[in-house]
DNA sequence: CAGTGGTCTAGACCACTGC
DNA sequence: CAGTGGTCTAGACCACTGA
């Protein structure tokens, strides 16, 4: 472990947060395996009950899988879906087409203060910032803003535009910008003129807002994304304990 | 445990499967205390470690607490905030006034199909229909509407009217029934004439509607509910892994 | 087959709670 | 202070994976 000194955070605390210290700068990448309970019992000269113990909180927080007989792997978080929980869609049953994606404008401009406060970011700072319409059996469902710094991203301004777009691998690929979760906030908006123009909405319908806030495994924040939707065709599902 | 012919499941699955249905079947109430960790090491002759595997596992699931030096409890879920975790309120931030609730009917109807359906009964079968308006500083916030088994739940409908209501409480102290978990569905609807009267809304403008199944440790269905609210008071924040 | 994680045991010591 | 849960150890055996 880094601080040997502070011994009053037990023992699996410290070697689980070593380890998600690991992932969060990289030194382990998702999909890699992380030794195995003996070699970090070894390593760290702990029993392996507690080794045990540091892994499963971190199964636990969502970091990493274990695999009988395998080994345990750096987890990689499946966002690809996330637009697909808050939107029902009628298309036949057994109709499973993917959900299309168009970039209509990728630019780069002085970040309007809402977008610099969401990314922590000072006052002023230059972002990149992309238009993008999905659309589901050829009906636009969603339309959405994407901003991220410029000085992190300068490389989606000049990327070629490929076909089935997801964004953060190529976060990922072409900047080394690796998202570990997202916080989203749903609100309630009306249809303005844009909604009308690229959703085929009635101006002044119920839109549903989506705001979402992309993080990295040190919780930097790496991109903020705002998406309108009409209101119909949303639903959301909690569960509360 | 109460079938030890089934060997194939680890020893610890089946102490917390044993323990979640004492809960289940109300055999351990909330709030009280579970056995000890060396009682019910000794009780089923297992070692202490896998006693605490089970009970961990127990927390895991929401259905116990630890409090170190004093014991395990079963768990009361706390249900009063959730209406708070939806709704933004307006008021000066000083304000801490409790929502107030006001019954408007009580009365026992044949289930409507979608009640019925809900609540996982017979189609046909009697409810139980409460009307209330939850208020915050003076003004209307939410509307529900709130349906029980009739045969379960007749008592609710001669109670005194009792102010600051808490169903649920109501619910396990009158009718022994005790809510462990509950389902939400958000969807989003626009105002009709009852959301003009009862929310003081204009027809037409976005309302959000929140429909949730209470139920049960054992999964039983107790309640169904379907609130309606003005779509610009609501705002919701979730996190995604 | 060797190597991995999963289960289970037995026991020592610590930290906290409540009387 | 006795009793509780929390940490940690050391070691045995099992179940599964993949070459």
């Amino acid at each position: 472990m880094s601080d040997d000194l502070d011994d009053r955070r037990p023992i699996h605390r410290r070697l689980s947060d070593q380890l998600a210290s690991d992932i969060a700068q990289n030194k382990l990448r998702p999909g890699e395996a992380i030794p195995t309970e003996a070699e970090l019992s070894a390593r760290y000269k702990v029993a392996l009950g507690t080794v045990r113990k540091a892994l499963d909180h971190l199964v636990g927080k969502g970091l990493i899988e274990r695999i009988q007989g395998s080994g345990s792997f750096v987890r990689r978080p499946d966002f690809g879906t996330a637009f697909v929980r808050f939107i029902r869609y009628f298309g036949s049953a057994g109709d499973r087409r993917m959900p299309k994606s168009r970039i209509l404008s990728r630019d780069a401009v002085v970040g309007p203060r809402e977008v610099t406060d969401a990314l922590h970011l000072e006052g002023g700072t230059r972002v990149v910032r992309l238009r993008r319409l999905r659309s589901h059996d050829g009906l636009p469902v969603l339309s959405e803003e994407i901003w991220l710094e410029e000085s992190r991203f300068a490389a989606v301004l000049t990327m070629p535009e490929m076909e089935p777009q997801l964004l953060y691998p190529i976060y990922e690929s072409l900047c080394g910008e690796i998202v570990a979760r997202a916080e989203e906030t749903i609100t309630i908006d009306v249809a303005d003129e844009g909604d009308a123009e690229l959703l085929g909405m009635v101006v002044g319908r119920p839109v549903v807002l989506i705001e979402r806030l992309a993080l990295g495994y040190d919780d930097r924040p790496i991109e903020w994304r705002r998406s309108r939707g009409a209101g119909s065709d949303f639903r959301y599902k909690v569960d509360i304990r």
